[in-house]
DNA sequence: GTTGAGCGTT
């Protein structure tokens, strides 16, 4: 069999360019490709129907009745609907260790929600003994919702893993709301069965002892933002969701019309970049021991 | 009784 040259257009209506056979009277594709970068095959017509081409190892093969009976144009990959990059996984802390708790135990708890690429457990440098919190990181994103998504029971103490402070460049202050008017008959349980309805939960907390509020953070700012202003009620308490002020603003909460850009606190003024929190600017002298009180 | 605990010697 010898060279011939058949003829391939872009698209059905597009002029064709003549494209050279190989030897055994295939074409090959990287021959298509090299005219109409992308291409994936090529289609003809018979008799009015839209038929594709034969390819194997990247080598076309012509119709049955060959190459010489049609015109050929090319067919394309469909636009990927799914370019969707998925977000990255993050470090994750783990707080509330037990001191006993080390590297290998938190390996082997987490491997239970997917591939680890890191694992730390914070150790006073000179002691060596752990601070009650690591960090760990998920190979993949899926793992890092479903650890998000609950608490965890590591070596006999309940910890919670959440996005480092500062690490999510502010989206926290978003994805958080802030539920007044609470009685001290709900729980961090209850409200995190209630609001999980609404969107993933990431964490809950409930202040002790009782303080008439709570926050809930969840996974996606559009669920934390489309529930504020809303009463809801739960257990037959009519509790009000609103934005979460951060922490280091005290009373004068009228600062929030300026974007939450200058905020003063503790004599000091505090300055940051766009609605990431502060930073913790004069952190609490720490506790010493700061679980000994669940040991 | 309506604004929070703890956060990484790189």
């Amino acid at each position: 069999m010898s060279i011939e040259y058949v003829p391939v257009s872009e698209g059905e209506q597009d002029e064709p360019i003549e494209l050279p056979t190989e030897e055994d009277g295939s074409l090959l594709l990287s021959t298509v490709a090299a005219q109409f970068a992308g291409a994936s095959g090529l289609k003809y017509r018979a008799g009015g129907r839209l038929r594709g081409l034969r390819l194997v190892d990247e080598r076309l093969s012509p119709p049955s009745d060959g190459w010489a009976a049609h015109r050929y144009w090319c067919a394309f990959p469909r636009a990927s609907p799914e370019p969707a990059p998925r977000p990255r996984c993050s470090d994750l802390i783990v707080l509330g260790l037990p001191w006993k708790t080390g590297e290998d135990a938190v390996r082997d708890y987490f491997t239970g929600f997917g591939e680890l690429l890191m694992v730390q457990v914070k150790r006073d440098a000179k002691t060596g003994l752990s601070k009650g919190f690591g960090f760990i990181k998920f190979a993949e994103y899926e793992s890092q919702l479903r650890a998000l998504g609950r608490r965890h029971m590591i070596d006999g103490r309940w910890c919670d893993v959440r996005i480092p402070n500062g690490k999510d460049g502010g989206a926290s202050a978003h994805r958080k709301v802030f539920v007044g008017r609470c009685t001290e008959n709900l729980t961090a349980e209850d409200l995190r069965e209630y609001f999980g309805a609404f969107g993933q939960v990431t964490d809950v907390f409930v202040p002790r002892p009782f303080r008439a509020f709570s926050f809930v953070t969840f996974l996606d700012p559009e669920v934390a933002q489309s529930l504020c202003g809303q009463d809801h009620i739960i257990k037959g308490v009519s509790v009000n969701i609103s934005t979460a002020s951060p922490k280091r603003e005290r009373g004068a909460r009228g600062s929030q019309l300026l974007g939450w850009g200058l905020v003063e606190g503790g004599g000091r003024v505090f300055n940051w970049a766009g609605d990431a929190w502060p930073q913790q600017a004069a952190p609490a002298p720490p506790l010493d021991k700061p679980y000994l009180k669940y040991e």
